[in-house]
DNA sequence: TGACAATGTGAACATTTGTACACTATACTG
DNA sequence: CAGTATAGTGTACAAATGTTCACATTGTCA
């Protein structure tokens, strides 16, 4: 095999190790002379140990894919995406179950996510056909970006209170703040906004 | 060891089995063995057999640690997130690690993440301190948003061909655009921004 | 109770996989 | 241009690990 320039195979060695790893199954030497075309296993194992002893990687030694990722790799869970949110929300049953989204463990406890319609969170960064992922929870603190039931519909606002009264505020001069007093209609709090994701295809 | 009743220990083998492999290290015939007390290695793996027959395990036949769990085809696979981006990402750079992030199956093929710095995007709802998912390709077509590594620095922008000249164009008024050709810098296109992630805490 | 299947033991064997050593080739630096 | 650190080759060995075969033990069920 062609001699590399020092430190560019490493590299290349250590991003197709890290590939297979994420995909559950550590390459042995062998597979990485294999995948690199080496000639040697030994050309393989030298990157590796290096890669251990720039603490890019772990291993145990002797055991059989012993080498494996430094650090650890949370494990994720996965989050369903609700089509709409009705009222009783909180309590009933999923009701348009539209597929799951992978979130980091820890924080996809209650959780669900939903798709943001209209322009009124755009000066927030949040835009119509994002995926806002939502822990639930009945109540929250002035400046969170909440879902809403207001009435029959679930909206993203942030929340504002203002001597005693709650208000949720868009992020968009277009539109009006809905202040709860105002309303005859029911509003509850769905849960609160923790990440906001757009797919660019 | 006593003998169990039929199907009892499997079950016990089974469950320990995930556990190790979801911790990401799917144990030997041997480590099962031994955690269970078992005399012979051929307990285990008659156990391990077993379980593969009734399509709750899958295996590699002869590869080491070659047991692994069915169904569970995680529909996430994590990619890691990139610290600084320095010139040569593509290939040669060593990375900067800071950490992973879950991405959708299927999509994750040659991905990084990388976090925003900076409002020029602030108009396509892209912010600081946002993730980036990004797939690596060198090319892009108009009209993308693109990472571009604009001399030592990476960079996201929405890219532009114009006249067979390729431009990055910002999303904020308060910027401007980068044609290539005023550019003695190198520019180059490290990937495409398949999706867009704000934690809101 | 007796047959049979499932469970467990024991001892090998073959393959995979990590490890070691001696040597050659190339890239980088002063 | 010389020297040295890094990269790669070739070969061999040892440990880890999967596989096989023969036999003993026990639970289950007709």
């Amino acid at each position: 095999m062609a001699y590399s320039p020092p430190g560019q195979m490493r590299e290349r060695v250590y991003r197709f190790f890290r590939e297979r790893a994420l995909d559950g199954e550590p390459p042995t030497v062998r597979e990485v002379q294999e995948a690199f075309g080496f000639r040697s296993v030994n050309a393989a194992r030298r990157h590796l140990e290096a890669l251990v002893a720039d603490g890019r990687l772990d291993k145990r030694p002797g055991r059989a894919r012993g080498y494996r990722l430094t650090g650890l790799v949370p494990p994720a869970q996965q989050v369903p995406v609700l089509g709409r949110v009705q009222a009783g929300a909180l309590t009933t049953a999923v009701e348009d179950l539209d597929g799951y989204v992978p979130v980091e463990a820890g924080v996809a406890e209650e959780c669900f996510a939903l798709r943001v319609q209209g322009e009124s969170m755009r000066d927030a960064g949040i835009l119509p056909g994002d995926l806002v992922i939502v822990r639930r929870q009945d109540t929250a603190n002035d400046g969170d970006i909440v879902v809403a039931l207001v009435g029959d519909e679930a909206t993203v606002k942030r929340l504002r209170r203002r001597q005693g009264r709650v208000e949720l505020h868009p992020e968009n001069p277009d539109f009006e703040p809905i202040v709860v007093e105002d309303h005859g209609e029911f509003v509850g709090i769905l849960g609160k906004v923790i990440e906001v994701r757009r797919r660019l295809v």
